[in-house]
DNA sequence: GATGAATGAGCGTTCATTCAT
DNA sequence: CATGAATGAACGCTCATTCAT
């Protein structure tokens, strides 16, 4: 109610970055479909490039919090761990669009930009600190792999990611039994 | 010699594309870069899509062949995976702008029609043949995990991407060791 | 007390436009600096062209009403007639946002309409008929020189409206004595 | 033959920025009546801004060119002071776009940044140097009144400035003997 | 009356592509 | 064959104006 048409903007960018690729969805064609004039958006969005931004915050925060929701401290580690990877894959199947954005955005200049800022540190860690808890606490009892945390990242998520890009394609379908075994496989590649 | 402005033009636009993002390299700029004028591109490519995808194709057939000439019959199974594994992270590192690039390709509309065409079945297996020979003979003898094509590729591959970009984007750095730890530690994610 | 917000959005549009010129001065800005609505302004102007045309009469009301403020039939010609010259430059200068909007507007598309409706005698000779009837008198007793009425504005307002122009933009500064000495030299320019 | 569009661009840009004003002149409109692409006025200028200077500086270059050819050291001051002041009225006179181009840059933002840079001493003082030696000739020799340069410079050239362009705007038209007795009452202004 | 969110025509500018030389 | 000047459609963005509240 409060915003209903930067709603409305965010939810037509999704769909139509997506769908076209960042080059393939000029503003008009956004204002056009999100049913607003040109200039609308640039009453909730300074820029184009805000907008993207935006929505990427916006993508990333819903996965965190889907992430912590999941998250509990009472499991034992190895549990908890799985539950991560599942979490996340289910999450990014069901929610394609969300996902191919993220992977959009990350090859875009705004990503690389983004990144760079990170490895600056320029920036908070955003909210995946829990994570990196859980990663670096592994470490210490010793229960995964000696790597640094960054390529134990890697070695988890990166088949994560690739899964579930090929389920988003098309290329696979993952039954419930599928999926658990596929994140225990990721949890063979950084176990001790 | 046959063609010394083609591969200055596909030289230049290699580095350009990565150095700018794909938005950021006018034709004028690689044209002028290369040392030809603007329109000679258009003798050797037929469209700026054109050379795009040409450099992709030619991206791909230098990995294929660095993987064929690193494949050997003689060794066992897994010594022939991990050289496969090995030596694709080790040519990924090796050749940032060449992995960049596919990077920026696979999330560019170009990557995105290009691989509707092979879900389609349009095309044809390109080169990697022999890998997936290698994968579907481990799973015959039941050597790797129950899974099927794809997902062992994701498991496999998809750690490897990760890593090489994390290296590409100088988060870590990889001695000849934490290499092939690395890679045997996707070959756990995906032997039985 | 009559309308209070008319006279506010004059107030800000002069300093507005002044400030940034006519194209940096959007109804919104002057709208927000006057503290009303966007709307609010239509309701008191027709038009962003009515506003700006509103507050050229408005000046040029002002500068008139204190010419004829200082005016007196008393006076012997030559002193009547510096009066007005001297009257005019240090309002001038002691203005320096009027000033500056008189010399914006005559430069705009708007200035340029007004003075070709002057032109083809499509307007009343507004107020200033005090001093066309005071050059009129110098003509007729043949204290001033022979020229149209025209030409002799142009060579006694000329100057005031340059030195004025080069005080405002901090060429120059002027005391009492200056000041009166350079009407003395425009009295030169069109005494016989 | 050099640049036959070029000149052809600012041909029409000084013709349509006078006819329609600054603001009224987009880039289209400019391509468009010179018969070239819209495009094509950047091969030639970097910027709208760009062509709006360079059109200044040209015909500032005229002006200068036309006066020092009018210059000479020959003549007594007094004939040499008329002779700049009758050659420029006639110039102005005879090119009414010029003038009035200048008239209109002078007072929009690129000539108030102009001017305030100019103050700021951060410019060579162009080509007019020569008229300030005239002046600062008769500053020295006490043929003229005792102002500084700045306020001569306005008591001598603000009146043509002005007949120029009531001539211009079509208020009043000059023969040869009208001018000259003009330009006589412009040195009554300044002589001592 | 007063508001300010919404509008969309219109602007300056870029760049893939063509074609006369 | 090679060139690069010329093109013009298309883009991101601004802002005068309207109108539901």
């Amino acid at each position: 109610m409060k915003s209903d048409k930067r709603e409305e903007i965010l939810r037509t960018a999704l769909e139509l970055l997506v769908e076209q690729g960042f080059h393939g969805a000029p503003m008009a064609m956004i204002a056009k479909r999100a049913g607003v004039g040109a200039g609308t958006i640039y009453r909730y969005f300074e820029n184009r490039d805000s907008l993207i931004l935006d929505l990427y915050y916006n993508i990333e925060n819903r996965i965190t919090t889907v992430l912590q929701k999941e998250y509990s401290l009472e499991k034992p580690f190895r549990e908890r761990f799985l539950a991560v990877g599942t979490t996340l894959l289910r999450y990014l199947i069901a929610s394609p669009l969300e996902f191919r954005y993220l992977e959009h955005f990350h090859n875009s200049p705004y990503g690389i930009a983004f990144r760079r800022d990170k490895l600056m540190g320029n920036s908070e860690t955003s909210g995946c600190s829990i994570i990196e808890e859980l990663f670096e606490l592994g470490i210490k009892q010793q229960l995964l792999k000696d790597f640094p945390l960054v390529i134990l990242f890697d070695l988890f998520f990166g088949p994560i990611i690739s899964v579930a890009r090929d389920c988003t394609l098309g290329f696979v379908e993952l039954d419930e039994e599928a999926t658990n075994r596929i994140i225990e496989a990721c949890w063979d590649a950084v176990r001790r």
